[in-house]
DNA sequence: AACCTGACTTCGG
DNA sequence: TCCGAAGCCAGGT
């Protein structure tokens, strides 16, 4: 495997569709890692600038914008509100209805 | 070359 | 249920 943590990582971001999010963790763990959820800040600083990656439509597992005012938080909040995707009162988005399921389930999925 | 930090998550007490 | 600590990998200093 020539690939890296980072080359997965970076696979996995380009596959999240439009209009939806998938949070650190979700990407982590399709990359490989569970627990590198950390790392992939790394590779959305890094790739984000030399390839256009949808790093908007990775969030925290809240449902929120990790970056803070002014660090890019009310651009990325601009693209996602683009895309469709929709925020609620507390500037969450409810994962259950745009978090990213690569795997369709009931919609009932209550799972986790 | 070594140490530190980072847009986080999960486990354990 | 809430809080603290560990984990993960790579790039930057």
């Amino acid at each position: 495997m020539t690939s890296t943590f980072h080359q997965r990582a970076v696979a996995v971001i380009k596959r999240i569709p439009k209009g939806r999010v998938a949070t650190y963790g979700q990407v982590a763990a399709m990359a490989g890692n569970p627990r590198a959820a950390r790392q992939i800040t790394r590779v959305l600083n890094s790739s984000s600038k030399k390839e256009r990656l949808p790093w908007q439509r990775v969030i925290n597992r809240e449902g929120r914008i990790s970056l803070r005012p002014g660090e890019g938080y009310e651009q990325q909040k601009g693209m996602l509100l683009d895309e469709g995707v929709r925020f609620d009162r507390d500037d969450r988005i409810d994962l259950a209805r745009f978090g990213w399921k690569p795997r369709v389930r009931g919609t009932t999925g209550s799972c986790r």
